[in-house]
DNA sequence: TTGTAGGCGTTATCAT
DNA sequence: ATGATAACGCCTACAA
């Protein structure tokens, strides 16, 4: 089966090369009758456009990359979907590249993209060092969501409120033995930690830093290690994933999580809003920091803006796993306790 | 910054496109000193061979595309790393493109990779007709993970096998009023269904089916309509996701899940494998669906090999939310009960 | 091992 | 509104 081409769809339409093009690009220069002849004709012979072809010839990118970390965090996925609904509504093209929870992988991922020859990159998570992100930077025109970086157009939540907020919650319900279970220090994203030892040394309180990763099990295995040796009363986790760890912590130790221990995520992913784990935590709002990085994509697309950066403002949820007095069985509005 | 192309290589190499190109490619044909010499300059002019280009002028296709249903569902993040796995160990690229949750998203997406010209298409989680995919699969080589159809490669679990599984492990738990939630009955996917069923009747019970969807929040709004009409004493959702909506309509109902109400799942996503949730279910080994999947589709790439199929053994996991006499307290080896 | 030249399927510029 | 014709950057025989 011979793959049809351009020219194939032209000569049985009775018309040139061109214009079948300018009629599936959807741009002005054909007649309306011309162009559904054309697309008639394209349908029947089964006719596909060729995007390399496409893509090598034209000037004007019509293309956007799109770098997501890891697919096993929701996270990700919700970014994505904001993305999508901004750029469904163009002709614009999005090209995905993934990485993955090993470093090193995402400066990859990263190159697949360019040598997809996209006209802008999307990146979600990054977390390559800063050096070599404005590297790319100097190559491609980059949006990076979820990690600021000076230089580079970026769309971000903030983290630092956010991680306050979560803290003074807990300070808040009488907390004083708080532990911050952190993500790796290397990876760029130190916000959280920042506004976590903030609050609390406002509030006069000796913070407790427990080192961790992005895997689950670690952030388990982390937690029970944290529990027993601190024995804090809070953990306020740097990721709805890890905080998941630290449920299963609690519970390893016999405790019960929102009565003994309080605990606190970051992402309100869909797995924190499930009310059998009723996880309090906080919204970055991920599906609109999509939709805004799609956005400054599309400008950056067209012309030469200088970088800027959007920061949307993080919200607390609140819920069973840190509130004490939901202990009880009793139905309740936001969520049920674990236990 | 104009981009840098081959021949800027070449010119500054010294030697003729073709040999930066057979260097780059990592084919047989150029001398290790000429090569190191290439690439070395490469490196210095910062060249990035252009995809699109090389994509549009190779005959034979260096290319395979990958098609996901949905970013929110664990069970297609399990599957892509078994691909890239496998296909990390070529020289081979993939081009990725996802559905959503959404029906009629998965043809626009595998258009797409038509329109790359990928030289073959490995699509976990199509819901389109059968016809629809049959058509399809004349059009371009097509490998289907966990959707089986004659005719067209595929790569599955027992589906049929894992729900008898399922369900003969409720059944030899004493339960009598066992509930199947269901996906929805047009999107090709039956098997779990009819192993639900047939061991039902094997059994002389009386099936009780309640259909629902892919959304969390609608299973569960499903499952306490379930739980209300029928009072079933054990619970068999036809995947994780849905099996955590029944959880929370089985706590919301004021009910504990493992001790008044069995509940099982499928796909053995990192959310059942969560000591929290500690959800029974059956393991489709979707990892490996992707790595043979992948197999398959370099055979492909390769020539024209007829339609074969895979079929992986699925496991039952069992775990707490199934198991009766675990509703005390006590450590337990594989993972906790939740009240 | 190295170089030459034609072609891959579009887009874009310039006429008409 | 339509058509002719260079690019676009790389691959691939083929020749040397």
């Amino acid at each position: 089966m011979r793959k049809i081409t351009i020219e194939d769809v032209a000569k049985a339409a009775g018309v040139s090369r061109a214009l079948v093009s300018i009629a599936y690009r959807g741009v002005a220069g054909v007649s309306e009758s011309t162009r559904d002849h054309i697309f008639e004709v394209g349908k029947r012979l089964g006719y596909v456009p060729n995007l390399n072809a496409a893509r090598l010839a034209s000037k004007d990118i019509r293309t956007v990359g799109v770098f997501l970390q890891d697919l096993h965090n929701e996270v990700f996925a919700d970014v994505f979907d904001g993305i999508r609904q901004v750029i469904d509504e163009t002709e614009i093209q999005i090209v995905l590249a993934v990485g993955s929870s090993a470093p090193g992988h995402d400066s990859k991922a990263l190159d697949t993209l360019i040598a997809a020859r996209v006209g802008v990159i999307i990146a979600a998570g990054l977390t390559m060092a800063d050096s070599d992100l404005k590297r790319y930077a100097k190559r491609t025109k980059i949006v990076s969501v979820t990690r600021k970086l000076e230089g580079v157009s970026s769309v971000v939540a903030d983290d630092y409120a956010g991680a306050m907020l979560a803290t003074k919650h807990l300070l808040a319900m009488g907390h004083t033995r708080i532990a911050f279970l952190a993500n790796p220090q290397t990876d760029g994203y130190l916000d959280r930690q920042r506004g976590y030892l903030d609050a609390m040394s406002g509030a006069g309180v000796a913070p407790i830093v427990q080192p961790s990763s992005y895997v689950r099990m670690e952030a388990e295995v982390d937690a029970a290690t944290l529990l027993k040796a601190e024995k804090p009363t809070a953990v306020f986790a740097h990721n709805d994933l890890s905080a998941l760890g630290v449920l299963d912590a609690v519970l390893s130790a016999g405790l019960r999580p929102g009565a003994d221990v309080a605990v606190v995520g970051y992402d309100n992913t869909s797995l924190s809003q499930t009310p059998v784990l009723a996880l309090t935590t906080v919204d970055p709002h991920s599906h609109d920091l999509g939709r805004e990085a799609a956005k400054l994509a599309l400008e950056l697309l067209g012309a030469d803006v200088s970088p800027k950066t959007v920061v949307l403002e993080p919200q607390l949820i609140v819920r069973a796993s840190s509130t004490k007095s939901l202990e009880t069985k009793s139905g309740r509005p936001e969520g049920r306790p674990l236990i």
